[in-house]
DNA sequence: CTGAAAGCGCTTACAG
DNA sequence: CTGAAAGCGCTTACAG
């Protein structure tokens, strides 16, 4: 809108209700009333005639004069981790798969609702002003772990829900995962298939002991020590790399099975060992985490604990929506047994 | 701001430039100036009145009732490919990880000039409406290709920019790179490797002539021609599935190389492969293109041409910001040579 | 069932 | 340099 362009035609100037109005003979409230759905207030010939007028003029509603004056302005943010910026641990500045795949399935849940998403990703110090600047109804915090955002949040009196994260505040809500059955799951599977010297992969669990990792870790031990077995651990950024490297220190320790606190690492853990004359499974079992497209995809096919996105996408908005959703939604992962193990 | 909620200590109304400008002992269009930059207009004095108040005050402008009141509203839509959904020819229901990576980088940009991202990935039937209500700016197309959307937009006066696409339309602004050219990059490369008996692999080059793996194609079998060589086709999906299948008939031509019109097609491609017994490079020798992560992760791992992705967000926001911007951008695809070749 | 009017929070000519 | 006033396009009590 800022722009004025040379336009061949005539510009067609967007109708307002007021037009929508005269065209349908009625006042602007009327046409309101019809537009959000208010017919216990209207005739039947009346919401004929405002949406002919609709129709004849190709109204469309300005959502932006709907969401001040008042109403919701339909628009949900959505908080995002810097990944490309100063604020990531990630060296690489490679991204996780998974953020473009959850996007996309937050993107379809909120359409299905009638929302928008309003994307963020820049630094946590500068979010606030985000989030208040642009009216949203709601914020759903993905991979952001925000010392007093919520609280500060909450005071404006802004839904909010927060995305596989532990931290708990006052009023605010959680969707996730069990991420320690998911560990669990993975090392009973090990277990399962005769392993007894387990490795741990990635994650800082005493740095960040509220990290999903960390969780996924404390799962994945509990498994083992009830089996009487102890498990190696060997912290490390989330990435391909640190996969690929780790695969000396794995074949040192002499360890028969690996719990990777995601399926890159996972992946690069296997290459790592392949090049080393290690086959998976049968010298060193893997299991991974998240089931994003690349463990279906590498050879052998990677056997990991699948976060359930879709479910977890749909938990999120529902729990955005709905006033009387409860503080937290926990959804069991669920163990999908593939080659590498 | 639809919910009310129960707070335990009292909710901070938030400060409006009414509220800023009597703590300031101003008139709210001198806050408004001072907010906007209108430096020229007020003394010095009132300029820092009003800057104490707003500190004071932790006032945020509100961006909705600055937008309807005739300014920018400083949000871009951008219209993703409906990949969950039924529009999406995609079986697998996989999101390419290039959609994932480019909203970030695209993000990132918006951010830099002061914009924030609105995403839409629905129906291309609803794409004008979505545009049309949220008061946008501008809109990013990424992998849409609307019949008549960009003429309707197009009398709105809302500027619009298409990526990735070849379809020329008066008054749009396109961002791309020269696919034909990135054809051409690969298969030169392989031609300089000794490589005779081509194969192309992915796409529909007859049914969508316009998309980027025709281009491809074309560029690439140019150079073959040109060498006195012909190159076999098998045209398909853009998924790893796609070209794992395609394994059986590559080896069946008797082919020595294979131009991927994607790396996830390559991926697949070499997995196949591999399970027939066939080595690469030593017996085919691949190429893919995009330049995604899995590319660097598969072994061996994959030649392929970089798309440019960081270029062409940065690019895209150039071309919607700037008023002259030129209508097209073109820019040169790189050939990265790794193991496959 | 329908409309006139005030208001959402900002911006922008227009006076002074 | 500063302010009063109208307006952006909608919604919502409030009358009738």
């Amino acid at each position: 809108m800022a722009r004025t362009k040379r336009v061949d035609g005539f510009r067609a100037p967007k109708p307002t209700i007021v037009d929508v109005a005269r065209h349908a003979g009625v006042s602007a409230a009327t046409v309101s009333y019809v537009l959000n759905g208010r017919f216990s207030q209207v005739s039947e010939k009346t919401i004929d005639k405002v949406r002919l007028a609709v129709a004849d003029l190709g109204y469309v509603k300005n959502l932006t004069a709907s969401a001040l004056s008042g109403r919701r302005s339909n628009l949900i943010g959505v908080l995002l981790p810097d990944v490309l910026g100063a604020d990531s641990r990630n060296e690489q500045a490679e991204l996780n798969p998974f953020y473009g795949e959850f996007i996309f399935l937050l993107e379809a849940e909120a359409r299905a609702r009638g929302y928008a998403l309003c994307l963020y990703a820049g630094r946590q110090k500068d979010a606030v002003e985000f989030l208040l600047q642009r009216h949203l109804e709601a914020a759903a915090l993905i991979g952001f772990c925000p010392p007093d955002l919520q609280m500060l949040l909450d005071r404006k009196g802004m839904t909010l829900v927060v995305y596989d994260s532990f931290r708990a505040h006052e009023g605010v809500r959680f969707v996730r995962t069990d991420e320690e059955r998911g560990g669990a799951l993975a090392a009973e599977h090990l277990l399962s298939r005769g392993r007894r010297k387990p490795l741990f992969l990635g994650g800082y669990m005493a740095e960040f002991p509220d990290h999903p990792p960390a969780y996924r870790f404390r799962g994945a031990r509990k498994v083992f020590e009830q089996a009487g077995l102890s498990m190696e651990v060997l912290e490390g950024p989330t990435s391909y790399s640190a996969g690929f490297e780790a695969a000396e220190t794995a074949v040192q320790l002499g360890i028969d099975c690996v719990v990777a606190a995601a399926d890159i690492i996972a992946a690069g853990l296997m290459e790592g060992l392949r090049q080393k004359g290690r086959r998976v499974p049968d010298d060193v079992a893997v299991t991974g985490y998240d089931n994003i497209p690349i463990s279906r995809h590498i050879r052998p096919q990677l056997t990991t604990v699948d976060q359930r996105l879709p479910e977890k996408a749909a938990a999120l908005m529902a729990s955005i929506e709905e006033e009387d959703a409860g503080e937290l939604v926990v959804l069991e992962p669920r163990l999908v047994v593939r080659q590498s193990s």
